[in-house]
DNA sequence: CTTCCTGCAAACATTTTGCAATTGC
DNA sequence: GCAATTGCAAAATGTTTGCAGGAAG
């Protein structure tokens, strides 16, 4: 296993919200292609994830947190991690209902944006 | 009311399902330019809505449309829409949690990819 | 005449690719 | 020595901006 590319993946699992490619450059100094790179790798191992909490900068996170989704304040971009195991239930009997229908679901993908506390 | 205005609009309500800045320019030869400035129009009147269906590519269609969400084939494309009235409702007791929490959520965003039948 | 709309070129941001140099077994 | 990894420059996309010319009222 690569040095960066064990890097990168400690600084995606360490870090509290999802990392942008310039968030990890700003912590690492390598050329942005190695970054590129490396999350390639990341993604086909399933390492880690990519989350779209923001339109345009795609993020990245660790594979190995529990299912969950985001909320993120469109003032000052502040990501909470939300359960929503609630949700889950309503969520599967749909993507059962699709496969019904004969689209096999693979993933979900659900946002939620609004406005923090602080920025309210 | 400016003519490409409106017929952006028009190409983006007669769709069946969400275009991006490119496909309104293979319907309609104006500058790229102009395409972007009239989405910014339209989206500040509200009469159309940003729908992240795939990554990087930001597609548009109206805001007429009922509350749905969408299904995209990772294969060919395909995107359908998508019933989630059920959803709905255990959607906006969570919101309301958050609510409960500090944080106004404006906002959801939810899609399902997978495979369409076709594609199977 | 004045405001709004458009096109063009250039800038920007993110991501991808080709190639040559380097590293690590 | 060979395969995998990296850096650099360039390209490909998608999007934004500045400016000057043209359309519309």
């Amino acid at each position: 296993v690569a040095k960066n590319e064990k890097l990168v993946l400690q600084i995606i699992e360490k870090a509290e919200r999802p990392v942008s490619v310039s968030d990890i450059r700003a912590d690492l100094a390598v050329n942005k292609t190695t970054v590129y790179r490396n999350i390639e790798k990341l993604l086909l191992q399933n390492k880690i994830k990519e989350v779209n909490i923001l339109p345009h900068i795609t993020h990245y996170e660790s594979a190995d947190l529990p299912h969950h989704h985001h909320l993120t304040c469109r003032d000052c971009g502040e990501v909470r991690e939300i359960e929503t195991r609630e949700l889950e239930d309503s969520m599967q009997k749909l993507e059962k209902k699709m496969m019904r229908i004969g689209f096999a679901v693979e993933q979900h993908n659900l946002e939620f944006y609004g406005l923090c506390q602080d920025c309210h």
